[in-house]
DNA sequence: AGTCAGGCAACGC
DNA sequence: GCGTTGCCTGAC
């Protein structure tokens, strides 16, 4: 079982809230419900409602989000915060790459025009998209939460307790039979060989994360038993920054067959889709995947 | 009760 | 290349 390794009081929480920088507007809710992030939990500090939870392997992080749009979280992870939101993102010159004249794109940036790509520990965004293969979202948070629970750290924090994502190593120990008891089914062999691979250094993440063309950081990823690509643009997008990487899930297909008249598939809707939203078109897609799923 | 989900791999052509 | 099928599980 895990083991609690810190602690912080309430009380002391509450003293040190500050505000965190950000460059443009920004929603936190929009974000944490876009379907990016699933272990977020609402939690009430000093009256303020706001959400917990791990970033990366560090202690539970706090963050809300003021009516005036002020985002405010502990001093200790002020940066770490707003690194992790991309709060640093130029939204701006991001949306100035969209295509002029779309006004399905425009529609979807009305909705949650503070809608923002996460930056998340490779890790934990690969094993996760590797979950989530044809769930629903509420599932895909249970089985996130479930393997933390069982084989992630644990950390106290405000009362409650919130857990890191399991490393690489634990996965690959806990072995597949009992992964598989974890509501994975056939993902538990997948996420298994995943995390049996990166902990036995025989895939280099960092190293895809570094690499300079996406064609071969995707295809690196693609090696992956239970990897495609879906998954791997989702992984690319969400945890290593790379915003040209535009994954077509049932949604998005939707989204360009009824709103853009699309009737292409695999590879030709996906070179059409980065040709059409540009260099910038996986941040497109976060606003159409959002609205998408939130309106039709 | 059957169908369907935020996919993928293996196979057939 | 392109289309089809099986796969675990939970929600409806």
């Amino acid at each position: 079982m895990s083991k609690t390794i810190s602690a912080v009081s309430a009380a002391e929480a509450n003293d040190a809230l500050v505000v965190v920088p950000c460059e443009g507007i920004f929603s936190l809710r929009d974000t944490l419900r876009s379907g990016q992030l699933f272990h977020w939990e609402e939690l009430s500090l000093n009256g303020l409602d706001g959400f917990a939870g791990c970033i990366g392997d560090a202690p539970p992080s706090f963050v809300a989000q003021r009516e005036n749009g002020e985002v405010v979280t502990l001093a200790r992870d002020r940066e770490r915060v707003g690194r992790y939101f991309g709060l640093d993102h130029r939204l701006g010159e991001i949306h100035a790459t969209f295509p002029a004249g779309d006004p399905v794109l425009a529609a979807a940036m009305a909705y949650c025009p503070g809608l923002r790509i996460a930056r998340q520990p490779v890790w934990e965004c690969l094993a996760t998209f590797i979950t989530s293969s044809l769930k629903q979202v509420a599932h895909i948070r249970s089985i996130s939460m479930t393997l933390r629970r069982r084989y992630g750290t644990a950390h106290a924090f405000s009362g409650r307790t919130f857990y890191a994502y399991p490393e690489p190593a634990a996965l690959a120990a806990a072995g597949e039979d009992e992964l598989r008891q974890c509501s994975l089914g056939y993902r538990g062999k997948s996420l298994h060989l995943a995390a049996t691979a990166i902990a036995s250094g025989g895939l280099d993440l960092r190293a895809i994360e570094d690499e300079s063309s996406l064609e071969r950081a995707r295809e690196g990823l693609m090696q992956l038993h239970g990897v495609g690509e879906k998954i791997a643009h989702c992984t690319l997008l969400f945890s290593a920054g790379r915003w040209e990487a535009f994954p077509i899930d049932v949604w998005m297909e939707r989204v360009l067959r009824e709103h853009y008249r699309k009737r292409v598939k695999g590879a030709k809707l996906q070179r059409w889709a980065v040709k059409h939203f540009g260099p910038n078109a996986g941040y497109a897609q976060q606003y159409l995947f959002h609205f998408a799923r939130k309106t039709l």
